[in-house]
DNA sequence: ACACGTCAAGTGGTCAGACCAGTTGATGTA
DNA sequence: TACATCAACTGGTCTGACCACTTGACGTGT
């Protein structure tokens, strides 16, 4: 069995800022440091003045590093600059463990805006897409027993659920969300398995939606989102 | 009174990057198709191929696009792409119009996020950020006639609601929802007037953290924000 | 002693042109 | 038909030069 990973490449360019990028989450390079001049930072990565641009653009274009034309590249503070597309590198700290603060603030994330989209869902959802959740419940009827294939459903269900609300924030924010747990996907897959196999709560979501209910909607999805989050805590409590 | 705009000054690539980032969200660069080679977009926007590099790669890291070595760069589909920052693009159409769909789906999100966080305030809030709200309230009392200063005070009061939730998700959320409706930061700030002179909705929020009730801080969250969620509305349909 | 132009040295921004490294598709072969 | 091959693309990296802006030290005047 071999067991080998895809070589990830990547490009020069990208593993300057993700070598920064690190340095400023991690605190290594505080708030408000000046970075050294493009000159020499050029030496210290051993890259050309190109490569080692595109990088401070990325950052920039993060909200991690604030660049001015004559001054020096300065650090930002990511807590009021960054937006939420910060989120998937501050999951995983240097050693590659979970950060329990940011690990809640996705899960009540995903709780509030879930339940939030699934009672818009109930108000707004047109024909289309009540029709693609009813495939989905006949699919999740079939009890698929493959873990993947079980979160590529809960995948869809949420899309459908999403894109029902109307709510263009939220599609955007589950976007991040989902980038950030996909990283530790396999525990995610194993701890949501109650979550996803609960066909009832599912049935009761879409038949809130369906009937136009939002707030039967709302209730169903808190149900079946509670079962993740305390999942979740739980096994963040047990390390 | 003179009345000048401050010149907005703006590197090459910037502008690069803001021409073709509009198109995309605008529809005119369509979702999977390819853009022309860089040596040809050089020549078009008639400038440098490193700032034109330096554009492509913010466009990629806002998920605009998708930059393969060797193959063609293609535009990606935002919607499933993007995450939230992407979010103050799309609130103004090219003609400088609102964007009804948009600005629902912020003020939806806002309020969302806002209750839960002051609920999560009233659970987790430090004596420190509290002693900040009940000096933010004596500030408030004061009745400052001066809608800038209202306005900063309102962010303030917001900061540390947020700050109180211990949710990084929620702070970064904010920080780019700001950034949305600081595009029109003039009718915001009239149309949240009320809202923002609510006084004892501000007291009862900060009264239910204090006393460590959620539900409390929650439904006075509401409260708050629903007077600026229905005076938006009104004002969408009123166009 | 202070306030204020001046200016050199440092910073980021842009440009030119070359070459490296992957992808793609047509082409010719088995 | 299936499959290697290869030329002509694509993006990636490098060099070195010069432009534009900021900063702070310095000297001049008050």
């Amino acid at each position: 069995m071999s067991d080998f990973q895809p070589v990830q490449r990547s490009s020069v360019s990208v593993a300057v800022f993700e070598q920064i990028a690190a340095r400023i989450v991690d605190g290594t390079l505080p708030a408000d440091a000046a970075l050294p001049s493009e000159r020499v930072l050029t030496e210290e990565f051993g890259v050309n003045r190109q490569a080692l641009r595109e990088a401070l653009q990325r950052l920039d274009q993060l909200g991690l590093v604030e660049i001015r034309h004559g001054g020096a590249t300065r650090v930002r503070d990511f807590r009021t600059a960054s937006g939420l597309d910060l989120l998937p590198r501050l999951f995983l700290g240097a050693d590659g463990s979970l950060d329990a603060v940011v690990v809640r603030s996705v899960m009540e994330m995903r709780t509030t805006i879930g339940a939030d989209a699934a009672a818009h869902a109930a108000r707004r959802a047109p024909a289309e897409v009540v029709r693609g959740l009813r495939g989905l419940l006949a699919e999740l009827d079939e009890g698929p027993d493959d873990v993947g294939r079980m979160a590529e459903l809960d995948v869809a269900f949420w899309d459908l659920v999403v894109e029902g609300s109307g709510n263009v924030c939220y599609r955007l924010s589950l976007n991040v969300l989902r980038r950030s747990y996909r990283q530790v996907a396999s525990l995610v897959d194993l701890l949501m398995l109650g979550e996803r196999r609960d066909l009832a709560a599912h049935r009761e979501l879409v038949a809130g939606i369906e009937t136009g209910d939002p707030e039967r909607a709302r209730a169903a999805a808190v149900a079946l989102l509670e079962q993740g989050h305390t999942a979740v805590l739980a096994h963040l409590s047990e390390e």
